[in-house]
DNA sequence: ACAGATTATGTTAACGCTAACGGCCTTTGG
DNA sequence: CCAAAGGCCGTTAGCGTTAACATAATCTGT
């Protein structure tokens, strides 16, 4: 077995490269870069060093000297949410060709977590922020004021951004979602969401949900709350809990698609009529539940548009330079599914 | 009401901070990085004034500088799998207290993808690179022998890695898949599975199992392949598909537990006896399906701890005290679940 | 009280790259 | 044939930080 010779070398740089094919570092720098004036020969000389000395370009010392780095700070709250992969997704589709580069940091739905997430990368200096939310500690949200780039705020509408905001406005869809319920017939109405108290969208979709409900002089009947676990099983749980308590409920509202797909199951199982005798709904419009048996009433929130026009604002303004906290307010539509009556 | 006064300046560095306190940058250093000795009292007044101008060291300088750089490249083919953000999650789990920090790049199975991805953050001179797979295009596995920073590959022991490798076999994952399925009886065995040329896990999987149905004699009855779309739904889809083809099967085997899960609603549905005339088995065991009707039949492919060891191998954590080139095969564990007859 | 250790701070020189500019050489047009 | 323009390439001076060393102030034990 043929052992590579151990690794003595010092890491290569320019000056290497410039060396080998006997032109200056700068020259070297203008081909890898594509940018100024080199002729054919020499590009190809070049290229031809670099690449057989295996040499990687030093961003480090690259974006010190150039002032410019070509990263965009994503941060999310979680990456098991399917929410934010698919934000992340477009995201990443529109800065495809920008040359810029997403990083993601998570926070685990802790502001705490956000504030040093957020720290440790406007430390590399990125070209913009993307994060989820309206709601920081204060320390977050002046470090963003005092950081000099675009800051866009995504996924929610409903309060004062810092700089860009795109997103849905959750109270209006939660209104909507109720109005929708309302006039399909429902009456006694339950609500199942997480317990999260960092959760603001969820909160804000259910504080318009029961606006909606009291426009037509209702309340809601029962509610039931979980936290972690496999969202799908404690769909099943919190449905169970919450119709041995509450047995004429005619309407269940989920907070997410999960627990409500959970739910459904679990109510075609014990043969309920769906939508006849109880009706359901979700939120999120997530396609990978698109092979249940039935589909969930549920609400697209734009998730992928989000981040498309996020990623557009950081990348055109880093183009233009204009500056302006620019907002933009997604329509979630209504997808009643096969869960609501026809009203 | 008081107006900040306009940002008329100049991005902040170490010389703001040592002016405002009256110390030279390199104290100011030691301080905001604990390291060396400092009075308590300067420290003191560092502190504050770093914190009421809002400065924010900057790591591009202060990589070059130190050489030190505290990110781990994490490359993965996609991150709507499911699959790899539970990876990612023991990663960052591990890595939580090492003052590392990953960071996340995709592929979308493409191998060229991994190549340009690879390239991009090997610029950044991470302190490690942690990628799934062992197959790379020959230029990437030049970048990684080159780099001169520990490498894992993870997911996949079948083959040669370039430095370190943490993972499962996913041909005896297939084969052992396959020898329970035997012996629980079943005869007549269908596979369905993705369409990917790229997904080497799946194919190697593949190769196990019937590898495992030749110990017994046994050939493959009938098989079909999807390509993108909700895997739910090609699930059920796809199981109609192959049980009109070939309705004489009596075990469907799946390559994931998505679509696995999409066969046995439909089959549930049906009517059709699961496990008696029918028996189904997926992979992976993700909980997030733990609220379905019946646990299906699956093998747990280690990804949280996968991930973990693949951390504690950059971190320098790992139990075994060696430098490179270590070897960790973790061993998936049959969940029979309730899709598989007892033999 | 004084050498020697210890603690606290400052000074200097990189780190590897690119912006800005300058100079040479070729081309072009009158 | 010469001036102007442009293509091509090199030189210089940082970018903001930290390693390494130097220096100043304080403490120890005898």
């Amino acid at each position: 077995m043929t052992r590579p010779p151990v690794d003595h070398r010092r890491p290569l740089t320019l000056r290497d490269v410039s060396e080998a094919s006997g032109v200056s570092e700068m020259t070297v720098s203008r081909v890898l870069r594509n940018r100024g004036d080199v002729s054919d020969a020499t590009r190809e000389k070049v290229l031809l060093a670099s690449k057989s000395l295996g040499y990687v370009p030093n961003k480090i010392a690259g974006a010190l000297a150039s002032q410019r780095v070509n990263l965009v700070a994503v941060i999310i709250p979680s990456l098991s949410n399917l929410v934010f992969p698919e934000v992340l997704g477009g995201i990443s589709e529109e800065l495809e060709d920008t040359g810029l580069q997403p990083v993601v940091g998570v926070t685990n739905y802790s502001p705490e977590k956000e504030e040093s997430v957020l720290y440790e990368m406007l430390s590399w200096r990125p070209s913009g922020v993307i994060l989820a939310g309206l709601e920081h500690t204060p320390a977050a949200r002046a470090m963003m004021e005092n950081a000099g780039i675009p800051i866009v705020e995504i996924m929610d509408v409903d309060g004062q951004g810092v700089d860009s905001v795109v997103g849905i406005s959750h109270r209006r869809a939660g209104l909507h979602m109720a109005e929708a319920i309302v006039a399909a017939g429902y009456r006694r109405i339950g609500f199942l969401g997480t317990k999260m108290p960092e959760d603001h969208r969820a909160r804000k979709r259910l504080e318009g949900f029961q606006e909606g409900l009291a426009l037509a002089g209702l309340t809601l009947e029962d509610r039931e709350f979980y936290q972690g676990g496999s969202a799908l099983l404690k769909g099943r749980e919190m449905t169970e809990t919450i119709l041995t308590r509450s047995p004429d409920l005619d309407f269940l509202y989920y907070s997410n698609d999960m627990i409500g797909a959970g739910g459904l199951l679990w109510c075609l199982e014990k043969g309920i009529d769906v939508p006849g005798k109880l009706g359901l709904a979700g939120f999120n419009g997530v396609d990978l539940l698109d092979g249940l048996p039935r589909r969930l009433a549920t609400m697209d929130a734009c998730r992928r548009a989000i981040g498309k026009r996020a990623a557009q604002i950081i990348a055109g303004r880093s183009h233009s330079g204009l500056i302006g906290g620019e907002v933009i307010e997604l329509e979630p539509t209504l997808q009643p599914g096969d869960t609501i009556r026809k009203s």
